[in-house]
DNA sequence: CGCTACGCCGAACACTGTACGGAGCCCGAA
DNA sequence: TTCGGGCTCCGTACAGTGTTCGGCGTAGCG
């Protein structure tokens, strides 16, 4: 998005909107005249513009291509201008970050009083915040650095949601952060061992079929005195990887913390 | 460890162990004659030494403070020396990584045919997974980077191990694979959340009580249109400070999880 | 003795995040 | 109208990064 400008007009000043040009030579040949005179009448760069185009940027080329002034030059601007709008590099992924967990879908309180229904709500939640991550693999990297993220606007508008989700469920607020705090655990694990390998994938630039049977030899040496690991890699990742099944593992696995949770309390009511 | 060295000796090639000095004249003034005949017995570097030290000044300055030219120094050696016993920095640190690892205890699969054992098992695992993460915070950003990290031999050694353990316990092996994958991802996540704080709060310099009252008035001001996250930080998470409480917490999602695991199975046998 | 192989490293390259100072522009006051 | 302050943008510069390359000194072998 927001290409580069065509035109190789030297680095003055740039207007936000359209260049609304003031005098009136006729056009065609480049002079100084005709060059349409730059006015800045608002502000060029904006914050969210900047985080959106981080994003995109993160998305196609990965963290380690990040650079403020790659960045800068996609938004047509110099590497130093972002400063006047983000404080640091670590400021500017933690509210990417936040700004993509924006684009998730809050889960609805009613109904959840039947136990049925927030396994489900939860379990929906969960499988939105992992696609989120294999979707952002970069995002992983910026959990573990900047511990800020999780006081960013949406992610507590997350957490807000899924509290009242469990407190409508029936649970105390205590249990109910506890709960959340199991399955969220449970996500971001997960999805941070899947994204690794789909941040390698992406660096090698392969095809996941191609790249893996490249490895395979690999692997198959690392697991020589490992036989369950071995028969494990040899036969159930490649199912995995040509079934698409690691959706549904993944859903059993939330089932089985929703389930556990939901005995417990039950357990702890009879006691 | 493995301080630097103390002598001002120019950058000439240093024995990997003593310095056994071969010509006579008496000690005492240095000279180029007493000053001991540097000769290289054995290659001065090895890639465990490396990777030993690595971990300690990751452990000492955090991961962004890791540089090859730092670590060089360290080990009284040139930067580039580095990359005769290893090809990257990113090599370097799945190496790290694993040699972490290995300080583990492998669980022992005898006893585990007991429902009772083999969850005790896997719950001791998981503490001390978790607090291996803890205690180094570092490691969740290469696990994010370095997807390589899951082929190293410590890992797949306790992978195996607590593939054993589920075996034993009765499992087959895609759902013990399945067993062990939720309880890594919610280890793996959740102490990637602490971790995080624990890198902010490192990064403060300050104790953690008096880092968090700091930080208090922007909870406070973020948590605003969220009252059950506000109770929450306001009252919970000072408690969790004070008390320590944290440990417990994760020991009953681990518990929720395994208990969770165990009723599916026996749903599934008895259907 | 010479020769090759190996471990080490200084210099160099391309690139990073960001502090600083100045330049252009807007708006409101005098 | 002129002036001044404030906001935005950015060229330059600095200290540092990972890594490549070529060369050097030593060790072991013939």
């Amino acid at each position: 998005m927001t290409a580069k400008s065509e035109d190789d007009t030297p680095p003055e000043h740039r207007t936000g909107a359209q260049p609304e040009h003031r005098t009136d030579p006729p056009p065609g040949i480049p002079s100084p005249w005709n060059r349409p005179q730059k006015r800045r009448t608002q502000p060029a760069l904006s914050r969210d513009q900047i985080v959106a185009e981080a994003s995109a940027l993160l998305d196609a080329e990965g963290i380690e291509s990040l650079s403020m002034r790659k960045l800068g030059a996609r938004l047509n601007a110099g590497a130093t201008s972002l400063y006047t709008h983000v404080a640091n590099k670590d400021e500017l992924l933690a509210l990417v970050v936040d700004h993509v967990f924006g684009q998730l879908p809050l889960p609805a309180a009613e109904g959840c009083e039947d136990p049925a229904v927030w396994r489900e709500r939860v379990l929906e939640c969960a499988e939105g915040m992992r696609s989120v991550i294999l979707r952002h693999p970069w995002m992983i990297t910026v959990f573990g650095d900047v511990g800020v993220v999780y006081l960013g606007p949406n992610w507590m508008r997350l957490s807000e949601h899924m509290l009242t989700v469990m407190e409508t469920a029936g649970f105390g607020l205590v249990d109910a952060n506890e709960a959340m705090s199991a399955i969220m655990g449970y996500t971001i694990g997960t999805a941070c061992v899947e994204a690794a390998w789909l941040s390698a994938l992406h660096k090698s630039g392969q095809d996941e079929r191609v790249w893996l049977n490249q490895l395979m030899p690999a692997v198959i040496e690392a697991t020589r005195d490992y036989p369950r690991l071995n028969r494990l890699y040899t036969t159930e990742v490649q199912r995995e990887v040509n079934e698409g099944s690691r959706d549904s593992s993944f859903a059993r696995g939330v089932k089985v913390i929703t389930d556990g949770i939901e005995a417990h309390r039950a357990a702890r009511q009879r006691g």
